[in-house]
DNA sequence: AGATAAACGAGACGGTACGTCACGTCTTAGG
DNA sequence: CCTAAGACGTGACGTACCGTCTCGTTTATCT
């Protein structure tokens, strides 16, 4: 789950020092709070889309109060993108390299293209990356969050197969990640469609090729 | 320039019916507010964004009242759209099959990148993309130029590949668009950054692979 | 009715002008609205008083937006004077020199007692005493009522007074005011009661007293 | 110093019931902190006034926590007059019937006249007088405060003056002191004005006037 | 010396209202 | 009949406080 942090400062860095614990006191962030407002922001943009997204609906149905948003959350778009990446898996598993490297790449977009499969799926995805372009830091929120759970996995896949000989030499990670999202992005934002049921193979198949040696 | 169609009824359809000559009295529609409209959304665009985009703005620095531009744009979203559209040069000139593919490819992405190139072509190019995301007759507008402007002259050039054996046999317009502007997007919306400047070599190369036969 | 002035500027005063007329175009203020919204804050402000007193609430009741209302009042507080003051006969008649003093003096306070009789009338009087007292603008407006609806009469009932040596020569107006309302915002503000019934003859008796000769 | 009373409902009535002395163990109300918000909400009102009044803020100014405050009194308008009656001379010395009837009546209004006599101590008491009238409880105080102070003794000297055939048969302790404050009130609240330097004199005379026989 | 209990600072929480902004519609007067 | 100007009802914005509540710490009194 990616969020404003607010982590207290990892407290066993200084844990074991001899008595400077200056803890917070008072109430502690309420679990319940955060979750309906995640689960009323993921429903607000499949009902209304990104351009209507409404911060009060989100805490009519959250039974949360604006504030408590605004406490957590730096704006709506934060929150927009914060609820949709919640909803994937929290880490993809780390795959031995004697995996096939077609289905190590696959997936890492199969999450999002089974996500987007549903219309409500589509809908919250496509509000999710409109929340992101529009506003500066739910853009550093996605962004931070694709590298680590796309990039790097990507990265390392690719760096493996360059040593083999099976990627040509001047690869770029840029390049790859665009080349295996560009297309969905095209899908779901330019076209305003649903994001075909079998798309996986072709992407990576494109993929692949754009930078076989040779 | 693409626009919410609003010639209505054909005047030389029913101009010579008996009596019917019931043609419109008054001014035309003037040119000069809608020129100064179009320049003041773009301006919108490139200022506040499409989140922050306002009519309201738009009317008062284009010296139009709002009633004008609800009369000849449907909504906000399609004026966004049109106004950044309107920039692009008018008709792409028929490229002679003598030319090489690689280039009369590049033309059709060529004005686009060139247009991103500055900081506030990408905003407003990403105003326009969010736009017509955001709304359906804003969407339906996007995607009519982009089918003439793009997917048309695509298929001409595909399928003339096609028949010397150049391109494989199941290629498809689809993906063969999707792979040309995918990659765009992303960089435009995902990453919410420039789009780098050599950038159409590898495009067209990322797709004459793809689609290569083989 | 006392509001923050809106008057068109007298438009008899340059309308013999040649050509020059500039003048406004575009709807005007709404009378039903402006009459909705004062019924609505002097209801507001008999049922829930001044520290209560919801703007939101008197537009929701007025049917009137808030924008309405911020346009042509400046704050809540004038508002809340004004829809107070504007219940108030328009103009006190005249009266001429010949009639008895007493009753002369008696009806500058008749009105006001008459309204605070009935305990409506009270918290609505009582709200706006506090509104004015909170608010510098506000102020200013129950003030300038006060000056020409009380101070000037008065004035010109005591310089008559004055003239036939019925009042003492250093007699002042500032003094005189206080006199006759100084206990009724006593009863109203301090004691939060009601005023009683027959207190008319109290008041005029005491200020005359007070500035009796001698 | 007048407060919601929280006195720990007589603890000497059952204490020595045979088993019943539930007493209280634990820390008892902190004088600091109760001195501290004191001042704060003083301080408040003269930066703030009484519409603007928050009881955040005092909380943080006093370095208090809201609890706290919501503990020992029922609410703010409570707490602003409080705080302001608070600043007042504990007691005014009995005075002996010897002195000049003018000056004992003087010696009622004069803390009050020169508390007000200061920007700050005029904004202060303008706010409990507006607290007093917004909130029933807050009222009682003011009320019980301005009784015990002023009525009580007022009433003393107003009856031997009437032993005395000083004062008319039927004058009444609720004229007499609007008579006194009345003016006051009209100055401070009315008028939003300063209350001028020499004044008690006008005030004393005024209402012995009013009230002497004959 | 515990154990118990209240008071305290801090501050999160569900709410209500604030005053502003923008929406899309409607009204007026001029050309 | 188009246009500029702009008032209107609607509704969301992001902020400020409300009064209640939950924490963990700090006293004081009672076992």
């Amino acid at each position: 789950m990616v969020e404003n942090e607010v982590l207290p400062d990892d407290p066993e860095v200084d844990a074991d020092a001899e008595e400077g614990d200056r803890r917070r006191v008072g109430p502690k962030r309420s679990e319940a709070s955060t979750n309906a407002v995640l689960v009323a922001a993921y429903t607000e943009l499949t009902e209304h889309g990104w351009r209507s997204f409404s911060v009060d609906r989100v805490a009519k149905n959250a039974k949360a109060s604006k504030q408590t948003i605004y406490r957590w959350w730096k704006s709506a778009a934060c929150l927009a993108v914060d609820a949709v990446l919640g909803t994937l898996s929290e880490k993809p598993v780390a795959q031995a390299s004697t995996v096939d490297v077609r289905d190590r790449i696959a997936a890492l977009i199969e999450p999002l293209l089974v996500a987007v499969r549903t219309g409500d799926g589509a809908h919250a995805w496509r509000g999710a990356l409109l929340a992101a372009a529009d506003d500066g830091e739910a853009g550093e929120i996605f962004r931070a969050w694709f590298g680590e759970h796309v990039k790097i996995p990507l990265r390392h896949i690719l760096a493996e197969q360059a040593l083999k000989g099976a990627v040509r030499r001047d690869w770029d990670i840029d390049l790859a990640t665009e080349l295996l999202f560009g297309p969905i992005w095209h899908r779901l934002i330019a076209m305003r469609g649903p994001v075909p049921e079998v798309y996986t193979r072709r992407l990576v198949d494109s993929l692949l090729k754009a930078i076989a040696p040779g």
